[in-house]
DNA sequence: CGCGAGGATATTTTT
DNA sequence: TATCCTCGCG
């Protein structure tokens, strides 16, 4: 079994796995095969070493890459992998905090504050000590004290250090108070998750100690992304056996601006002095041409460790690199060139990368606008979403009344007639006498000033109380379908009629479907708080199903780790990549993040890669020029096949939107319902169809709907009307023409 | 208390 | 350009 596991590795690869003792710095290229090495290795400790599953710890950073560890973790090892600690530094700290609030101050069930949780309190606190709103925005604040506490420095540390500066002595009277009113809810943020579990091994020696005996092996992923906090925590549990292995890669460090060390790699070897190095530059990825382009422009940055990375693969062909007149030209160019290669490179295949968000809106209108499905990766989070926590916030309510944030969010929601008037009595009278906010509104009665209000008080009070009764003998998923329909929130987004409603409703289905995979008896009383746990710490649900023939959009950030035969990078222009803030940053060390986010870009293609930039892209409401960016001009013009969209398309689009429409270029004509003419922009016309390419009991698919089932076709003047029940949203009335259904199967 | 008008304000992102 | 937040009015 070894034997045979060995031979799938190169010889850096193999010598990585079998380093298992003292510490160990794997250095891993992009596309060199480290989540490979990292699993092979934990293989190579069970079968080989003979290690305990339970004494192997894998810490990863987000949860996408535990799953993918855990699995392929499961498929090497079989059955005993479940016992390896495979979780991210958070979920990890999270047990571990749990099992020992007490030594802490805090009861076992401490909630988690999200950012959106984190503003909503940093609020209340710079109100409460009445410092000037305008000068200490909450969100520089929060900044500061998370950037402070993943230097570990405490409220008290911060105002120590910063006696001297004003405004900084009155940040730290923020981070003092706010602190204060986290223990008082009895809530961690993120950045606590991390400190605290510091703290706990600080002042409880023997806790430290049953995890070292625990955990005698520990693999680290991504350890360049490490912040400080991180990295003490490992070595801190490495602090016995040193058996620690991280593995990263500074070139691909992007995650400074929160806090990531990149100091934590390039001075591995000075904290442990023992330390090997074991180098894996071959890259198994991507194209010569590709990876070249790629070491060229890493090459501008200094101060990297020393490696480059090789590859036995084909040439390929030339990267790319096109410029436009407008960002506009820019999407449509690249989405009409999916259209056009599909054949070769089919949706699934595609990405299209770029540096902010904003950025996805036009190429997400492009592709609604030529019917090219696609997949939209990131911006906000499933879990942040207002409905999502709006309901979450009702069962923590329903849980236990101890988060004040989560009470006050619910409180007049729906509206039921408590306005912030009555919600700043409640909060003074529960400040006054320390009690928590939900306790305040248990004794509403007693509270004087309350008018009309006093009343929907009450009634809320009932409602919460009467659930919590109920929440005695259903399973999660009923209780959350109950509060859709006691509290009314159902009724009042299904009465608003609008997509965007719509879409809330599915989202709360979504939800509902992830209560339902929960494997809990009714009534059963630890069931909700682990349904909250798991919602606090699971971020993006992981929608992003690879067999799916659907273009991803995404942010560079968000590309990191996964890889595209065929790679779009967008927005290749100075000032938007460089951004304007690194650029004129005056720390060199920001650009240089910069050049390392688009490295990972490049490095995200397999065959094909395709720059492009924009000379006027609309910025802030204002028409802005750009030049190309630096990252492209430091890729040898030999090297990149360059081609301007001036003159010859910018004619073909404007002849093509005058007269009769836009023709779509020949490859383009999908299997849509009717010739479907457009004209480029917002509006475009339509011809009704002489006949559809589907009829009643077919089943379908709808860009933004997703699948589902004809039920309907009826004869309109200008076009079909065609009734379609989808899976997700349900039924709809659609025009043939406009809606661009396409046929499954 | 709710709503609409007008002003300020714009990275990147995970947990 | 959009979106978010605040403030003032009904």
């Amino acid at each position: 079994m070894t034997d045979f596991l060995l031979d799938e590795l190169n010889e850096p690869q193999r010598e990585a796995v079998t380093t298992t003792e003292g510490p160990l710095l794997l250095l891993a290229g992009a596309g060199s095969g480290k989540t490979r090495a990292l699993t092979y290795r934990i293989a190579y400790l069970i079968h080989e070493k003979g290690v305990k599953p339970w004494h192997i710890l894998a810490l990863t950073f987000t949860n996408k890459a535990a799953e993918e560890m855990k699995q392929r973790v499961n498929d090497l090892v079989g059955i005993d992998a479940n016992a390896v600690w495979v979780s991210t530094f958070h979920s990890a700290c999270v047990r571990i905090l749990r099992r020992h609030a007490e030594l802490l101050g805090y009861t076992t069930s401490f909630s988690i504050y999200d950012s959106d949780d984190q503003k909503t309190l940093m609020k209340q606190v710079i109100k409460k000590l009445d410092v000037d709103p305008k000068i200490y925005k909450e969100r520089s604040v929060l900044a500061m004290i998370s950037s402070s506490k993943n230097e570990l420095i405490s409220d008290l540390e911060f105002n120590q250090i910063h006696q001297g500066d004003f405004r900084l002595r009155k940040t730290g009277e923020l981070y003092s108070e706010y602190q204060r009113q986290l223990k008082m809810n009895n809530a961690m943020d993120f950045d606590d998750l991390l400190l605290n579990t510091v703290r706990l091994f600080q002042i409880a020696p023997d806790v430290l100690e049953d995890y070292q005996e625990r955990f005698q092996y520990i693999l680290v992923d991504e350890y360049q992304d490490t912040n400080t906090a991180q990295f003490k925590i490992v070595s801190m549990i490495a602090g016995k056996y040193k058996n620690l292995c991280v593995v990263g890669d500074d070139d691909q460090s992007i995650y400074k601006f929160r806090g990531a060390n990149i100091r934590n790699i390039l001075d591995f070897e000075r904290v442990f002095p023992q330390a090997r190095t074991i180098k894996l530059e071959q890259n198994y990825r991507s194209t010569k041409n590709i990876l070249e382009a790629a070491n060229q422009v890493i090459a501008h940055n200094m101060g990297r460790k020393k490696k480059t990375l090789w590859t036995d693969n084909d040439e390929g062909v030339k990267v790319a690199f096109r410029q436009y007149d407008s960002a506009f030209d820019e999407a449509d160019g690249i989405i009409r060139d999916i259209i056009q290669n599909r054949e070769q490179y089919s949706y699934g295949k595609c990405a299209v990368l770029y540096r902010t968000n904003a950025q996805s809106r036009l190429l997400e209108e492009k592709c609604v606008a030529y019917n090219v499905p696609y997949q939209l990766v990131g911006g906000v989070n499933f879990y942040q979403r207002k409905e999502i926590k709006d309901l979450i916030c009702y069962l923590k309510t329903i849980d236990n009344g101890r988060d004040d944030l989560a009470v006050q969010r619910i409180i007049n929601v729906p509206r039921r007639g408590i306005g912030a008037a009555s919600i700043s009595k409640l909060m003074d009278y529960a400040d006054s006498r320390d009690i928590h906010f939900f306790d305040a509104i248990c004794e509403y009665e007693h509270i004087s000033g309350l008018g009309r209000a006093g009343a929907r008080i009450g009634e809320f009070l009932t409602q919460i109380q009467a659930l919590r009764a109920k929440a005695e003998f259903l399973t999660v998923k009923e209780l959350l379908e109950q509060v859709l329909e006691d509290t009314g929130y159902r009724a009042e987004l299904e009465s608003e009629e609008t997509v965007e409603a719509e879409s809330r409703l599915e989202n709360i289905k979504e939800l509902i479907n992830k209560a339902a995979g929960m494997k809990d008896e009714a009534g059963d009383p630890t069931a909700l708080g682990r349904f909250l746990e798991e919602v606090a710490l699971v971020a993006e649900v992981d929608n992003m199903n690879p067999d799916e023939e659907r273009v991803i959009l995404m942010t560079l950030h968000s590309a990191k780790g996964l890889e595209f035969p065929k790679v779009y990078l967008s927005g290749m222009e100075e000032g938007l990549f460089p951004g304007m803030m690194s650029i004129n940053s005056g720390d060199p060390e920001d650009l240089e993040e910069e050049r390392r986010l688009c490295y990972v870009g490049i490095t995200r293609a397999r065959e094909i890669l395709v720059m492009s930039a924009a000379r006027t892209r609309m910025v802030n409401g204002e028409n802005h020029y750009s030049r190309v960016s630096r990252f492209v001009e430091e890729i040898p013009a030999g090297m990149l096949q360059q081609r301007n969209h001036d003159a010859e398309h910018r004619d073909a689009l404007r002849m093509s939107s005058r007269g009769t429409g836009y023709s779509r270029p020949k490859a383009a004509v999908l299997s849509t319902p009717g010739n479907i003419s457009y004209r480029l922009g917002k509006e475009f016309t339509v011809e009704k169809a002489d006949q559809l390419d589907y009829s009643v009991g077919d089943r379908v698919r709808h860009v933004k709907f997703g699948e589902g089932t004809v039920t309907n076709i009826e004869e309109g003047k200008r076009d079909h009307e065609v009734t379609v029940q989808f899976d997700r949203v349900g039924e709809k009335h659609l025009f043939a023409s406009f809606a661009k259904l396409a046929k499954i199967q």
